[in-house]
RNA sequence: GCGCCCAUAGUUCAAUGGACAGAACGUUAGGUUCCGGACCUAGAGGCUAGAGGUUCGAGUCCUCUUGGGCGCACCA
């Protein structure tokens, strides 16, 4: 990649200028074009010179003795890296900055190498050799996925795609919380409800209730809240798991609560905290409590006083599951109601000798709803929700899965179906499949020009890429190369949102050379460079899109 | 009371501590007898909720204020 080749050769000359830097040296793309294509502030990082500060507090002063601020430091550091093959001129800019001007031959050449790598291009294989499991959704199966839960959906799915093309070999997992008292009281809403008892009198009041109680529980037949819980949450499980089918996503393992109650291994588990003394007895019951300033005051029972375990205790046993087979890296994907829930997860993980740095998690913020303008929380006992389904009949998987990918986990949705609906034609996904549909649609005619070849495996194309002067296709190019340093980046922050603004960024700069440069009926040579340019933008696109999740579609 | 998250164009969202805060939609004015007009070009639109601070440099970090969401169970 030509941004880490930049990295390296910079982090060279620093280290022969300076002495050994243990800082990172930062190559960025520019925000814009009259600054380069790539921008590094390593001058401003390693002069912290402050104005009114004597010069020998400066890193650089002391080391060299001679410069005296960045931009000075900038300059020198220039002069030694101007004559790299791929530079075509290097800038000082601002305070500081080293803009990079890249060569448009260096540009030009790309496109054949995004040919070749065809499917593959944008991975890396960084996690090469790698594990690692990625846990979403995990909804609770009291009730059918709502788009609250649904939001972890497309961002773990999204997010596992995205370390798998990072060279990880990645488990997709599904927490299945069919224990506890939520699934007997459920199980006493059906009951009622099939006995003739009102819907809104129950502690579970969403219609779907009243469609269980239909399927499950028949009059006159012999039941407890326990045995028509565990069936309803069985029921659901499938429900949810359709559902998610429906958004393109699959699980590897799905695993039950109750298996790590029955198979002993969370009273396992609890005797390994207890070995190490991380567990007392209090006031019958029995506690997690570590000795740790933090934990204090929040001390968490494992073992209730009737003798079951609680949901905390099943999760450690699950966690130390997780870390079982040596996975490089675990990521929860969780709801932001869940907070509260990962310090103690972290704690545990801990305290069972695994590393707590593999361990990752994502809370995704909670999607309220608007309803003729007015707020409302999702929730299933309230009955105040709308179903993933609901929105995938609506808008469709393309639409749903983008727009949930367009957000930083961290911020809000408000989300008003109606307005969705309305508004799901403006929905940016379909700016990015237009791009996609339009690429194929110029490959298809270009196979009816009389003698010119089109490849048809990636790789198979070779034409001159010099003919690629204007600006809009240059600029095309730049873009098609971002793909395989945003998956680097992702691949370390686990921002998958990025993806969506890239998506959109690379369609129009597909749509800005299509209108300006033709690419059937032109001279022959720079037909073919324009054809091989048209089949690399619709590898990154479509690489792009396979990695939301997205279809890339033909035709619209 | 304690803790976590959020506040950015009319709207929906972006912006690893970097340069003048960017897109899309909407809006105003234009565009191709030619590869798909679900497109393109140009314009208007912002004290980044408010006040301090740190920094060469703050939407981003720290403190406080306001307004929202969430969590602090022998629930899951």
């Amino acid at each position: 990649m030509l941004r880490e080749q930049i990295r390296d050769d910079i982090a060279k000359e620093v280290d022969r200028i300076v002495g050994k830097w243990d800082g990172r040296v930062e190559v960025m793309r520019t925000s814009d074009a009259k600054f380069g294509d790539y921008t590094t502030n390593v001058a401003l990082r390693l002069t912290p010179f402050a104005q009114g500060k004597p010069l020998e507090e400066t890193k650089v002063f002391k080391i060299s003795g001679s410069y005296q601020s960045s931009l000075e430091f900038a300059r020198v550091l220039a002069d030694r890296l101007k004559d790299q093959p791929y530079v075509e001129k290097l800038e000082v800019a601002g305070p500081g900055f080293i803009n990079f001007f890249i060569k448009s031959e260096v540009w030009q050449k790309e496109v054949e190498e995004v040919l070749k790598k065809g499917s593959k291009f944008g991975s890396n294989t960084t996690g090469k050799g790698k594990k690692a499991r990625v846990e979403f959704v995990s909804a609770n199966p009291t009730g059918p996925l709502h788009f609250g839960n649904a939001r972890g959906g497309p961002i773990g799915d999204a997010l596992a795609s995205v370390l798998e093309f990072y060279g990880y070999k990645v488990i997709r997992e599904y927490y299945h919380n069919d224990v506890g008292g939520q699934v007997r009281k459920l199980g006493e809403a059906i009951i009622n409800v099939s006995k003739g008892q009102r819907l809104e009198d129950q502690e579970y009041k969403g219609e779907y209730v009243q469609d269980l109680a239909s399927n499950i529980s028949k009059p006159g037949l012999k039941v407890n809240a326990k045995t028509i819980g565990d069936k309803a949450v069985d029921i659901l499980l499938e429900e949810i798991l359709k559902d998610c089918g429906a958004m393109g996503i699959k699980f590897d393992e799905i695993f039950p609560e109750s298996k790590f109650i029955e198979s002993g291994k969370t009273e396992e588990a609890i005797k390994k905290l207890d070995k190490k003394g991380l567990i007392k007895d209090q006031e019958g019951a029995t506690w997690f409590a570590p000795n740790d300033e933090f934990f204090k005051d929040r001390e968490t029972v494992v073992k209730k006083s009737d003798g079951s375990y609680t949901y905390f205790a099943n999760d450690i046993a699950y966690h130390d599951l997780k870390f079982k087979d040596g996975p490089d890296l675990v990521i929860d994907v969780f709801g932001a109601n869940h907070h509260g829930h990962v310090p103690r997860l972290q704690a545990v993980i801990g305290a069972l000798d695994h590393d707590v740095s593999k361990f990752h998690v994502i809370l995704y913020q909670w999607v309220r709803f608007k309803r003729g303008g007015e707020l409302m929380a999702m929730s299933k006992r309230s009955g105040t929700f709308v179903t993933a389904r609901e929105v995938l009949d609506e808008v469709g998987k393309d639409a749903l899965r983008f727009f949930i990918l367009m957000y930083d986990p961290n911020s809000d949705i408000d989300f008003d179906l109606a307005l969705a609906i309305k508004k799901s034609k403006d929905n940016p996904v379909y700016y990015v499949q237009y791009a996609h549909a339009r690429i194929c649609s110029i490959l298809s005619k270009s196979v009816h020009e009389p003698g010119l070849k089109i490849p048809s495996k990636p790789g198979s194309g070779k034409a001159n890429w010099q003919l690629l002067t204007t600006n809009y296709e240059l600029e095309l190019i730049k873009q098609i190369t971002r793909l395989p340093e945003l998956v680097s980046d992702i691949g370390a922050s686990f921002a998958v949102h990025r993806l969506t603004g890239y998506a959109t960024d690379l369609a129009d700069s597909l749509h800005r050379f299509y209108e300006n440069c033709r690419v059937i009926g032109e001279k022959e040579d720079l037909m073919r460079a324009r054809i091989g340019l048209v089949m690399a933008t619709k590898t990154a696109l479509a690489n792009t899109l396979k990695l939301l999740g997205i279809t890339a579609p033909e035709k619209m």
